[in-house]
RNA sequence: CGCGGGGUAGAGCAGUGGCAGCUCGUCAGGCUCAUAACCUGAAGGUCGUUGGUUCGAAUCCAACCCCCGCAACCA
């Protein structure tokens, strides 16, 4: 890491529906990267935003559904990914919304210096338009030449649009690619992206207002509003002072954007070509998170039945419990099914019977042969470098946002715990106090090691077990499912 | 048809040229400080199929088969 500021961003999502465990697993894994570096940088050097897409003609037709005005409607929903986050113990720096005015102006001006540097040009655009949903439909969301959800025929229609330059980008992005190979997670993945780009076109970034009532404004010209993704990736910059505070903006950007495998266009080519044409550099990480597929392993459907829900998940085992399924037992890359047997399996042997019994047994050790813990002057080096090893390598494996790699090796080093306990057993009579003491102290150290790095998984848990640890107080931390 | 990812022990995965590994589960033994936990050991795999390169292939090449995603509420 050459800069000490961090900044690290999620996808906004469209608050058109509830969300759902996909949100839950980017959202979990997002906070989880902001806490491990606030812990190891200091809160004022990390900044960590979550937040809601407003606009567009869905969130205007869904809240004319559901009777109520779109201001209403949107509130309703991003209260709900706000309580969501509270849920999971999502701890953003700020919640971005789309529709606040400052978002408004400073996706303005990042248009506006689109359009200053020649990127932006008035275009006849022509395709298939559904009188019944009032807008262009793809050919890809055609059913037998017909509207999916008016089963007529759309008519040929002609709209003048502004379009965004992207093919201007086409070389500079393979070029930053070459040259920054490293920036996508899964790295297998740079293929995919490279030939995104290589398909690159300009694209479509605004819609008459009388066809999108429910947008943002384009500059000097009141007849046209932006569509809704060219001012939804501008929140990335917006949020840390694109176009109000110049110097914010740099102590911040570039940051880490996580993404789910669907936004890879949009966040790996589209977003950076904008960047490319304001000026601004490229984002430092591109993290495109796995899908998470039902428990037969297909993707999540409602006719398939095979939806899991993160409420009715976190009802059932708690919040920390999901969160560390989500974290720690299934890939953090690559697409996993969800299994509420894997999460029970998981959660029993690693947190109950690995790294909490072992709690409880030094605990429980040190009152009985009355020992002092938590002195760390009193660890041995031998001992102390062995888990300083450990140390070394859950923190690369953190900084390389290997989220799932990570915990696995922190229940290797909680593992290894229980393993020297028994072999140097404190607890046998042979021992003089001395010896005892010396292994109990050893392993406080190994244990607050455990809880230090398993804090930005299961905050909560930690916090419990730390002041356990500290107290020398007996508890059972993980009852067992 | 195409594009991308993948097929390794019952389940989930690691392993990109040199005697097949990890976690969970199963079985046997041990320990007893602890949440019926913990420790040790064992069983279990023709590494999708076929062919090729090589002294040597799970690993490289070719063809083929199967699964998942790329369209939908959606990360």
């Amino acid at each position: 890491m050459d800069r000490n500021k961090l900044y690290i961003t999620t996808t906004l999502p469209y608050v058109n529906a509830e969300p759902h465990v996909g949100h839950a697993l980017e959202f979990v894994q997002a906070d989880t990267i902001s806490r491990y570096f606030k812990q190891k940088l200091g809160n004022e050097n990390v900044f960590f935003n979550v937040g809601t897409d407003e606009h567009g003609l869905k969130i205007y037709r869904k809240a004319k559904e559901e009777g109520l005005s779109i201001n209403e409607f949107v509130d309703k929903y991003a209260n709900r990914l706000k309580d969501f986050c509270k849920l999971f113990f999502v701890e953003y720096d700020n919640f971005y919304r789309t529709s606040d005015e400052s978002h408004h102006k400073a996706a303005q001006e990042f248009w506006k210096r689109c359009n200053d540097k020649g990127d932006i040009y008035k275009k006849k655009y022509s395709g298939k338009y559904c009188v019944g949903c009032e807008r262009f439909i793809t050919e890809k969301e055609l059913i037998d030449g017909k509207c999916p959800d008016h089963g007529t025929e759309p008519e040929e229609k002609e709209e003048e649009n502004y379009f965004f330059k992207l093919s201007n980008y086409k070389e500079h992005l393979l070029n930053w690619l070459d040259t920054n190979p490293d920036v996508l997670k899964p790295s297998q993945k740079i293929d995919e992206l490279k030939q995104i780009i290589n398909d690159i076109e300009d694209i479509s970034i605004s819609r008459l207002r009388e066809s999108l009532p429910w947008g943002i404004e384009v500059p000097n010209d009141p007849q046209q509003v932006f569509y809704v993704w060219f001012d939804a990736l501008t929140n990335y910059v917006n949020v840390i002072g694109f176009g109000t505070d110049e110097k914010k903006l740099n102590e911040w950007w570039p940051g880490i954007q996580l993404f789910g495998p669907d936004n890879l266009r949009f966040q790996g080519v589209i977003w950076q070509g904008m960047l490319a044409s304001v000026g601004l550099e490229h984002s430092q990480k591109l993290l495109e998170h796995g899908m998470v597929l039902g428990p037969d392993g297909t993707k999540m459907a409602k006719s398939k039945g095979n939806i899991i829900s993160p409420f009715d998940q976190e009802e059932k085992f708690g919040a920390e419990i999901v969160r560390f399924y989500l974290l720690v037992g299934i890939s953090t890359y690559a697409d996993s099914a969800y299994k509420e047997d894997d999460l029970i399996n998981m959660y029993n042997s690693r947190l109950a019977n690995n790294f909490g019994n072992l709690l409880n047994r030094v605990i429980h050790l040190s009152k009985s042969k009355g020992v002092k813990i938590n002195r760390y002057e009193l660890v041995e080096s031998d001992f102390k470098s062995k888990i300083d090893a450990f140390k070394d390598e859950i923190e690369r494996l953190y900084e390389e946002y290997e989220i799932a790699l990570a915990g696995e090796k922190i229940n290797e080093l909680a593992d290894w715990g229980n393993k020297y306990i028994t072999e140097r057993e404190p607890w046998s009579k042979k021992l003089d106090i001395k010896e005892s003491e010396v292994i109990l102290n050893n392993l406080s150290y190994l244990l607050n090691t455990v809880i230090y790095y398993y804090t930005p998984i299961i905050p909560q848990s930690c916090k419990v077990a730390k002041k356990a640890l500290l107290e020398e107080e007996k508890i059972i931390l993980f009852n067992k499912i």
